[in-house]
DNA sequence: CTTGACTCCCAAAACGTTTTGGAAAATCCT
DNA sequence: AGGATTTTCCAAAACGTTTTGGGAGTCAAG
């Protein structure tokens, strides 16, 4: 029984009745809309998803892009994220679909393929960049969207993302009230929106108090990239004594290279993105992350009201930062 | 320029021949081929994903379940293997949508929800049972699919594993070669086919031998299960003086609680999953993983196979395990 | 000149739904 | 009783493709 049109025949209706009852319009009559949803159950019978798509003009399906370069994708609980999101989404009647980015294209051309095909009606969008061409290549087509994380985009767009700025020059300012001068950063790459904003938080926290905000690396948001920036800093004369990572990720690049240096025990560090595994690295990483719970759902919720259209300005959040207190920033060193 | 009827009438031919020429029939002259396939570029035309799916009665995507439940998703780069997935998939034109389970509902229900509205052409299903409904489902109803994990359906079906039973024999063999007798296991829920059977690998290698089998303690597939069940086994009169853990996760929390008792130092342990966390445990977790590489482009095969109708026992592949040799498998202990 | 084969194109049907615009029947009001 | 209104149902159109089953031309062979 795959069909409205052998549902209908089989209960002697047409197939506007058996659709409409199955709908739960009021034009149908009580007595038959129960009888429908009762053949309808006995039968198993779902409607086509396909067809109603086609007529509907609905793709019901989101779309989120991954980066399949390493590092790139860097929330600590990305999949958790993405399972909640899927699981609001689906209570609405949308599915979350992934596109993953070859490296033989570019993430525009995936956001092409899916918006051109009108195969979905809306897209989530991870680790922006300060200028982003798949922002501005959705805005131009008028297609729904969410980011995770700010662009410097003109025209305003939905997103949620952590101040990065705030929690970065804070977590500077804490450093320099134990007694550090020399505060060096581990920077990502900066086209990124994120990596640009916390450095911008940590120059600003040492700008403010007259400090040298010269001591900055930038690397790949890798261990490997935390690792070889870190060097870089420890090689100069005046070396720093306590690290502002840019991730996670390179904070414990970082804490590799302070175990192949003499006195890197003294050196303090702090990391971002709060990894499960930052609790098992010794000196246990101390880091941030991003307040708020069920972030894919918080997603989903701005991925529906965008649909609905509800304009970009109502649809953009801001979270705090919240630091969270383990070992690594606070190793006892020699003070200037 | 978004309908073919549109393009056609730009170009002054029938749908019919716009259609065939985008789809190289050789029933349309190379010459017009060639001014359609411009004039469909220049226009950014594609065919309506939708319209495409009803007529050719297919849903062009393909579902993977996720299991709400903690520490259910087990393997350790999962969203990479996801990630692999989808990019084979989308390279034969098919997506990858991700469909969890809400906790009020059985996973049964979404595998229902999807087949019978047609939304996909294939599933894939992780975390398999002993038994397992979704896999007798999905069979009943003739849908194509892999699991990740065996099963103990009489019907065979597609799947990739590790073979957990010789891994788990050869870590029990290493500990009884190293002068280990009491070797405790720390095992998942047995009705899951990977805890079960991993559990079996241990259990005969110690029977083989003439040792006792009793030192088995079943917890959640977790951190807090794996910490419980090590305090099962470490309360015992003549406690283990090693531990096989079904998985990295609940090595990490017997970990915990060896670390909370006296004489934990000496206690040996190996996990399974080769989490990137276990590099950075102290002691550093040794552990297994399953060979083979690009696991997620390797399901999307067996996936496109499936669909093409190849038979079920040509699509089942076992993989071997590797130890992965770190420190905890070989802390010192008072031999018997 | 006719026939058959071949090339190039197209009209129409079908996929399965939802929605529009009524129509028949029943009920209500005066 | 007769008109107005409400209730309950339905035929047909539309969504945008792909595929079927030809139909004109063109060309070569007989």
């Amino acid at each position: 029984m795959a069909n409205l049109r052998q549902l209908a025949q089989s209960l002697g209706l047409s197939i506007t009745t058996v659709s409409r009852a199955l709908d739960g319009y009021s034009d149908v009559s009580v007595a038959t809309r129960e009888r429908v949803r009762e053949a309808a159950e006995r039968a198993g019978y779902r409607p086509n998803a396909s067809a109603r798509r086609l007529r509907k003009q609905r793709a019901e399906l989101v779309a989120v892009t991954l980066p399949s370069d390493p590092g790139q994708v860097g929330p600590p609980h990305f999949l958790d994220m993405l399972s909640g999101c899927a699981e609001y989404l689906a209570s609405f009647g949308l599915n979350l679909v992934i596109a993953p980015v070859p490296r033989s294209e570019s993430e525009l051309d995936i956001c092409r393929r899916f918006v051109d095909g009108r195969r979905v009606d809306a897209m989530l969008l991870v680790r922006t960049k300060r200028r982003d061409e798949r922002v501005e290549f959705l805005q131009s087509r008028g297609i729904p969207f969410v980011t995770n994380g700010r662009t410097e985009s003109p025209t305003p767009h939905p997103f949620i993302d952590g101040d990065g700025f705030s929690g970065f020059h804070a977590a500077t300012t804490r450093f320099q009230g134990s007694g550090h001068r020399r505060i060096g950063h581990i920077a990502g790459p900066q086209q990124y929106y994120f990596a640009h904003v916390r450095r911008m938080g940590w120059k600003v926290a040492m700008d403010e108090v007259g400090l040298s905000s010269d001591l900055c690396a930038e690397g790949a948001p890798t261990e490997q990239g935390g690792y070889l920036a870190a060097l870089e800093l420890l090689r100069q004369p005046s070396r720093p004594t306590a690290l502002v990572c840019a991730t996670d990720e390179m904070a414990i690049g970082a804490l590799r290279a302070l175990r192949e240096i003499d006195g890197g025990s003294e050196i303090s560090i702090v990391g971002h993105d709060d990894l499960p595994i930052g609790a098992f690295t010794s000196p246990a990483l101390s880091t941030m992350r991003m307040t708020g719970q069920n972030l894919g759902a918080n997603f989903a919720s701005l991925l529906l009201r965008a649909i609905d259209g509800e304009p970009a300005e109502e649809l953009q959040e801001l979270h705090a930062i919240e630091f969270v207190d383990r070992e690594s920033h606070r190793r006892p060193f020699r003070g200037v």
